[in-house]
DNA sequence: GCAGATTTAATGTCAGACAATTAGATTTGC
DNA sequence: GCAAATCTAATTGTCTGACATTAAATCTGC
C-alpha cells in the first residue's frame, strides 16, 4: 500500500482511498484494528495531522469507527443496513433538492420501485406490517394533522408496505426513493377532500396486501401515483398563476 | 450555528453535522463559499486542524469540494447523479459483501426492482439503448470470454435496461442494486450451456424492449432471474459437496 | 482476592509555522 | 497605451511538537 507524495492530489485523500480499496477488497476485514495513527503516519511518510484527515474521510463513509484509550484505535466497521439507509437517504434527498429533479420524475420513480415490492410483500407481510399501515391510516385521518405529519406518516406507511417484502436488501434500496420524497410532498398543500381521497387509496392498498392480493396491491399504487401526480399538477399550476 | 465543547462526540464530527444541516436545509446554497478554515476555527472556536478534519468528511461525502489559491476555499458541491452513483454502488457493494448477504435475496432484490423498470423501458427506450444492449449480448457470446468480463458485460447490459427507463432519479437507485450483485455472480462458473441460456434470455428481454412490449420485457426478466438463481443454486450445492 | 491507584497507549485537540497554489494587483518593457 | 512579467495576498496543504483525554491493563495495599 503506497501513495504518490509528488502527485497534485492530496496526500489524505490518497490514503484515504489505499485504505478503502484495501477494504472493499477485503484484504482489510470486518473489526480488524488498523495501525495507530502514528505508524500509518511512519509508513506513508506524512504527518499524523494528514493521516487523522484521512482516517475521518472514511469515518464520514461508516468504513471505520475510532476508540480512544489504551486498546483504541481505529477499526473497521461493518457497515450496518442501518447505516447505509441513513447515508442513502441523505444522498438521495440531496440529490433530488440541488438537482431541481421535477416532482413528476421523482414520483415516477418512487411509485415504479414500490409496485416491484407489490408481489413479494403481499406474498409475505406480517401481522405487524399491516398493523403499521392501518395505524399510519388512522393517524392520517386525524383531524389538526399539520401537513407535515401527514406526510410523514405517509412515508412510514410507505416503508412499512415496503419492509412487507422481507427482503433487505429491497428495503434499502428502496429507503432512499421514499424518502427523498418527503421534502418533495411537504411543499404540497393537502385540503380536506385531497387526503380523504389519499386515504381511501391507502386503504384499498392495506386491504389488498391483507388479502395477500399482489395484482389489488399493484392497482392500488398506480391509483396514488396518478392521484399524487395530479395533485401536485393543480397545486403548482395554481400557484404559477398566483405568481 | 453553533457546538458543544463539553460534548464526548468529537468536535470534528459536530462541525460537520452543523455544516451538512445548513446544506441540506438550504442555508447554504450550491457553489457558496464557506468561511475560510481559519474564520471556521474562529467562529466554532476550535483549532484550525479541528476544522480541516471536519471539512474532510464534508469532502468525503462529496459535499463540498476545495480549492487551492487566493480565492478559493471551501465550495457547495452541487450533488452530480454521477458522484451519487459511485457512492451508492460502494455502498451497495460493501453492505452486501459485509453482511453476508445471500445470492438468492440479492438476486430477488436486482430483479424485482429491474421488473419495475420494464413498463417505462419498453414505452421510451431509444435506439441507442437497444443498440447498447445487442452489443452486449453479443459480447457475451465471444468465445475465450473469461467469467469475470462475461459478468461485467452482463451489468452492462442490464444497466442499458434501466437507463431506458430515462428516469434518472430510477438509474441512480437502481445502479446499487445491478453493479453490487457484480462481485456475487463473480464466485460463479458459467459453462457454455449456463452462457447460451442466459444469452438467449437477453435477446429474448432485447427483442420485447424492441416491440416495445412490457409484458413481454418482465416475463423475460423474470425467467432470468430463475435461471440465474438455478443456477446459483447448483454452483453452490456442487460446491458444498466438495468442501 | 479485590478495590483503588497508577501506568500506558491510543485518539482528540491545540498552537504556530512553512510550503504550494492561485487570482488579482502592480510594475515593467516597448 | 498595452501586454507581459512580476509581485502580493489569501487560502489550502502539510509539518512539528506538545498537551489533554480516555480507557484498558497493571500494580499496590490490605
Amino acid at each position: 500500500m503506497k501513495i504518490d507524495h509528488d502527485s497534485p492530489a492530496d496526500l489524505s485523500a490518497q490514503i484515504a482511498s489505499a485504505i478503502r480499496e484495501a477494504i472493499i477488497e477485503g484484504r482489510l476485514i470486518v473489526d480488524e484494528r488498523l495501525p495507530s495513527e502514528a505508524e500509518l503516519a511512519e509508513h506513508f511518510e506524512v504527518s499524523r495531522p494528514t493521516v487523522r484527515e484521512a482516517l475521518k474521510r472514511l469515518a464520514a463513509q461508516s468504513l471505520i469507527r475510532t476508540q480512544r484509550g489504551a486498546t483504541g484505535g481505529a477499526f473497521v466497521n461493518r457497515l450496518s443496513y442501518e447505516a447505509a439507509q441513513t447515508q442513502q437517504i441523505t444522498t438521495s434527498t440531496l440529490l433530488l433538492s440541488m438537482n431541481a429533479v421535477s416532482f413528476e420524475t421523482a414520483c415516477e420513480a418512487r411509485f415504479s420501485l414500490e409496485r416491484a415490492c407489490a408481489p413479494l410483500s403481499a406474498q409475505r407481510r406480517t401481522a405487524d406490517h399491516l398493523a403499521a399501515m392501518r395505524a399510519e391510516i388512522h393517524r392520517q385521518g386525524q383531524p389538526g394533522l399539520t401537513d407535515e405529519a401527514f406526510c410523514a406518516s405517509d412515508v412510514t406507511f410507505h416503508r412499512a408496505l415496503v419492509d412487507g417484502a422481507r427482503n433487505p436488501v429491497i428495503s434499502y434500496q428502496l429507503a432512499g426513493a421514499v424518502e427523498a420524497m418527503q421534502p418533495l410532498m411537504n411543499m404540497i398543500t393537502f385540503t380536506a377532500r385531497d387526503r380523504a381521497r389519499i386515504i381511501a387509496l391507502h386503504e384499498q392498498i392495506a386491504d389488498a396486501l391483507e388479502a395477500q392480493d399482489a395484482e389489488a396491491t399493484a392497482k392500488g399504487l398506480s391509483a396514488l401515483e396518478t392521484e399524487t401526480q395530479d395533485l401536485a399538477r393543480d397545486v403548482f399550476a395554481a400557484r404559477a398563476v398566483k405568481g
